[in-house]
DNA sequence: AAGCTTATTGACAATGGCTATCAATTGAAA
DNA sequence: TTTCAATTGATAGCCATTGTCAATAAGCTT
């Protein structure tokens, strides 16, 4: 196939949805694209019973168990990324390469969740991996506590 | 009581754990106190299964259910904290109100989990909370990698 | 376009860590 | 020792997630 060579602008998710399922096997399905696609105009931290709800309400007939399956895919096709806070679920987050690592911070009180990015800690975490002598594959990083509106309640409510 | 007025060395965990059932109208009981015991004696990151198996060999009457019972009381009385990785289990680590915060870098290969101590990473937590506005309460800082051991492994295996 | 093979689907059963329930037992205050 | 709430072990239940399976759909090949 005669395609650009560029790649800065090039790989899209759906490109990569695309090629994960091609070299895996894998097919590509109305429920399947369906779901992959709700998911990317939804994008933060969704679980899948929320997902599966949402799609719902146009397409009544795609079952909980799909939605699963489909996560776990865009998960390993590396557009997903699974978080676990400690409320129970597994959420699921849109994976756009060209952002930035980025951690999180939960409330406790009304679940808010926030993004933030921190170089310096990210370095710090390096050196530490080092010093251990692990290789990093991975890290997750969660401040827990309570969002100003949700302190602001507290102390006058 | 004529205790001392000295607190410093004079709250063991055994103190907190007796004071904390007086006040909230539990008892101590003989499964409660040889739970307590066993976990203080194998200390780290055990699960409430591990913890079980580990009491049965001696006193094999003694229930699972009841182990988590008394893990969450010695939760609840700040003498263990609960840990999720992601495996999918709750662990319990003693807690040493002499020790500092520290935080763990799991191996995914071998499940090893060592803990490490950071005061700039902690500090530039703060600094991140105070910027998002809020209240902080608590933290979790993982890293996840491969150590040393089972990246050789990878390698020559 | 039809046939063929294999992946996929939705419904629902099963799993697994953890919690609730309950009758019997125990702790400790009186 | 009486008394009564707290506790225990066994087990049923909970609930997010995954496995099973017969029916169906994708994507070849001809």
């Amino acid at each position: 196939m005669a395609t650009s060579n560029k790649q800065k602008q090039g790989d899209t998710w759906q490109e990569k949805y695309q090629e994960y399922l091609l070299h895996n096997g894998l097919k590509s399905t109305v429920q399947r694209d369906l779901i992959a696609n709700e998911f990317y105009r939804l994008k933060g931290h969704i679980t899948a019973e929320d997902l599966h709800a949402n799609i719902r309400k146009k397409h009544s007939s795609i079952g909980l168990a799909t939605v699963y399956r489909t996560l776990k895919i865009l998960a390993s096709a590396g557009i997903a990324h699974e978080r676990r806070f400690n409320d129970g679920f597994t959420r699921y987050e849109f994976f756009d390469p060209e952002d930035r690592h980025h951690d999180h911070i939960v409330c406790i009180s009304c679940g808010k969740v926030e993004e933030f990015e921190n170089d310096e800690i990210e370095e710090l975490q390096k050196s530490v991996a080092k010093r251990y002598k692990f290789t990093m594959l991975d890290h997750k990083l969660e401040i827990y506590g309570r969002c100003n509106n949700c302190s602001t309640k507290a102390k006058n409510g």
